[in-house]
DNA sequence: AGCACGCCGACT
DNA sequence: GTCGGCGTGCTC
């Protein structure tokens, strides 16, 4: 017999399948982590085929040194997940195992948290008919069995039992226990359904993949509940995605509350050996609901009846790093591998999810109205250009600063939300707004300090930085964006006495920073909140009744094809968090183009007008969802030997062009925006194809890139950050 | 990734 | 003469 054996390195020259002897007598599985003769060493492997033949030398096959545990930890879903991404995401075999196990499996670090317990010993004598306390002992262990030493010394004394011990009537044994996370404890509180709730689970039933669309606050958590406590009442088992920040104590709580040790959680507090504990309790089945981010996707969870992934449009879902990978693709693939139904949950979907419900590729399920009934607040839009004009060059317009002053007057609360997304900026003109655009792609520029220049990040286009507006002639030309600080400075100038605090990634690095800060704002009124995205999803405090958006337009002119959805989708997000209770909330949205579209649609909470709107400027502008947009990534240290081999693979592909001609809308090679990371020289290629031959196109790619070449290649689809 | 093999410069 | 630099190539 031998064994296909993936080597668990993650380099490229070792990106294949090696065969060795499998031993008569070892009995090996497909899916097991074993060691392997390696050239001079010995490395750790995961075997992923059995044959009767082999394909290389016999002579020169090895065999298998030994077995690493007893069972498969790669099941087969998870094998054949692992070939779909290396193919599709031009992945590594070993670097997409990888994310599938717990970092400690690999580091040979695994600590098991044993805890010694106590039996009786098989032919103990009796203790003397004085020693009550220990005939107690005794009798106790008789009736309930192996005890954690740790808890019968907390009924008996810890001497009593040592004696016994010591006189061979009690063993001492150990057994592994699994840490769980703690968690704060709350009471379920199971609400009726409305009949919209109702009309949604009842909806998602079948092998497909859902688009649940519904309002904030139209309760789309207690859906999910409904329809996780189904497939468990059916056997089946469930895993749902969150966005990392929208995993607070209370979101968890709330899921152990429902369904108790049935869930496993999955999320950054976790400590590596909780994180491993959790791994093997869903591991073993038994945990039969996991909740976790982006990377839960891949728990060893059988028997899966549904799949959630909430704020489907959330961008934490797609991976940065490596290996790349977008979370809704693992997903759809595991829906189909389970047979079981996909949910992707949103207030406002991404225009790709939505525009697949559109053409009947999802389900589209709707929720419009909010569980309680209330209206959505009213959202205020200020046009800081006339403020300016008026005379007012603060950060804070005339109507934002009354509405704190009432706030504050009726010892409210107001939340400030600071639209810092990246680091990049643009130049806009003070005067009348204009914001520099690309000529071909109809982004914004992005703004390059030291060169002075203005740059278009999807084509490289150069373009010189302004100094007199195009459109108003007038110098006034600003660059740069508001940050936290600047605000809360401004805020204890205009409100001495008014307590403000500020959240943003500087605040909450500290292990607790994240609550601490929230508990000091729930029960400090008046306060004013100010922070960045962190602050928009998931908290409740009733007593917000302003929400002020400083510069919504510092999203809108990122230079990012996304940058308008996203912006309607922040301030939808925002706006939700003024008047949760019974109080209507107010918004108040600062921007120098009152007049983009993205505004009008947003106030007026109009996903649909919005959505027809900006997927029509896509088709219109070849973007996706109408075309795909392709970055291969080239590193290396020598910046002569990256760009040669950049060049290399830009002329296959600009060969593979020539038969699609039609299909490419863009296609060129240039220095990666930032040309050089941690000593490694970045080039890339960037193309846009249209979507109907995309899959095609892309595989002719992957075939193109030299396995040779010395440079690491990394591989992107819809990049949304182009660093 | 790591390790061996291999072919050219300054050192006891 | 040789110790050692890291370029190239291989690992079932």
């Amino acid at each position: 017999m031998f064994a296909k054996v993936i080597i668990d390195q993650d380099a490229k020259a070792l990106d294949r399948v090696f065969e060795y002897i499998v031993p008569m007598d070892m009995s090996v599985g497909v899916g097991e982590r074993v060691m392997v003769p390696f050239g001079a060493r010995v490395l750790q492997g995961f075997i992923v085929g059995l044959e009767e033949t082999c394909l290389y030398d016999e002579s020169k096959l090895k065999p298998i040194s030994s077995k690493i545990e007893n069972f498969s930890v790669i099941k087969e879903e998870m094998l054949s997940l692992m070939f779909f991404m290396a193919e599709k995401l031009h992945l590594k075999l070993a670097s997409v195992l990888r994310l599938f196990l717990p970092s400690e499996m690999r580091t040979d670090k695994v600590r098991e948290l044993l805890a010694k317990t106590v039996c009786l010993s098989e032919n103990f004598e009796m203790p003397s008919k004085r020693a009550s306390k220990q005939i107690e002992i005794v009798e106790f262990l008789k009736a309930n069995g192996e005890q954690k030493l740790s808890e019968l010394s907390d009924k008996f004394s810890y001497s009593t039992i040592s004696t016994m011990v010591k006189n061979g009537v009690l063993q001492i044994g150990e057994q592994q226990i699994l840490r769980s996370p703690s968690f704060d404890r709350i009471k379920s509180d199971k609400k009726a359904l409305t009949p919209l709730q109702q009309r949604a689970v009842d909806t998602i039933s079948e092998n497909k993949t859902y688009l649940l669309h519904g309002v904030t606050g139209s309760g789309k958590t207690e859906v999910y509940m409904n329809l996780i406590e189904r497939q468990l009442s059916l056997g089946k088992t469930a895993l749902m995605l969150v966005p990392e920040i929208s995993l607070t104590p209370q979101v968890l709580a709330s899921f152990k509350a429902r369904f108790g040790d049935d869930v496993a959680l999955i999320h950054s507090g976790l400590s590596a050996g909780e994180r491993f504990d959790e791994w093997k309790r869903i591991f073993f089945g038994q945990a039969k609901v996991v909740v976790g981010a982006r990377s839960a996707i891949f728990s060893p969870i059988e028997n899966l009846g549904i799949i959630i992934i909430d704020e489907e449009h959330e961008q934490s879902y797609v991976s940065e790093s490596n290996p790349r990978y977008d979370t809704h693709m693992i997903a759809e693939f595991r829906r189909k591998y389970n047979n079981c139904a996909l949910v992707l949950g949103s207030a406002t979907p991404s225009i790709e999810s939505y525009a697949k419900a559109i053409d009947g590729e999802y389900s589209l399920v709707e929720m419009p109205v909010r569980v309680n009934g209330m209206e959505m607040p009213k959202i205020m839009v200020v046009d800081m250009l006339m403020e300016m004009r008026q005379g007012n060059n603060q950060i804070f317009s005339i109507p934002l600063y009354y509405e704190l002053q009432d706030i504050i007057r009726d010892k409210k609360q107001a939340m400030i939300f600071i639209n810092r997304r990246g680091f990049s900026s643009f130049q806009r003109c003070r005067e009348c707004g204009y914001v520099a655009k690309c000529t071909d792609c109809d982004v914004s520029l992005v703004y390059h300090r030291f060169e002075d220049r203005l740059k278009c990040h999807y084509c490289g286009k150069r373009f010189k930085a302004l100094d007199i507006c195009p459109s108003c002639g007038s110098r006034d030309i600003k660059q740069g964006a508001i940050g936290t600080e600047r605000v809360v400075e401004e805020l204890h100038k205009l409100f001495p006495d008014v307590r403000v605090l500020r959240m943003d990634n500087d605040t909450t690095s500290k292990k607790n920073g994240h609550r601490e800060i929230l508990n000091e704002f729930r029960n400090t009124k008046p306060s004013i909140l100010v922070g960045t995205q962190m602050i928009a999803k998931g908290h409740d405090f009733e007593d917000v009744l302003l929400v002020g958006i400083v510069d919504a337009d510092q999203s809108l002119y990122q230079s990012d094809y996304r940058s308008i959805e996203r912006t309607f989708q922040l301030i939808t997000q925002v706006s939700g968090r003024a008047g949760r209770s019974s109080k209507q909330g107010k918004v108040i949205l600062q921007t120098y183009s009152p007049r983009h579209f993205v505004y009008r649609f947003a106030t007026n909470y109009d996903y649909k007008g919005f959505f027809k709107k900006e997927v029509n400027l896509r088709k219109v502008t070849n973007f996706p969802p109408y075309a795909r947009i392709i970055r291969l990534l080239f590193t290396h240290e020598s910046e002569k030997l990256v760009a040669e081999e950049c060049k290399v693979c830009y002329n296959k592909i600009k060969q593979i062009k020539e038969s699609y001609v039609d299909e490419f809308v863009y296609l060129d090679v240039m220095k990666a925006p930032l040309n050089k990371i941690k000593n490694k020289f970045r080039y890339q290629i960037m193309m846009r194809v249209k979507l109907e031959k995309a899959d095609e196109i892309e595989k002719k790619i992957f075939e193109s890139i030299d396995e040779k070449c010395k440079s690491s290649v990394f591989f992107e689809i819809n990049p949304n950050n182009l660093s």
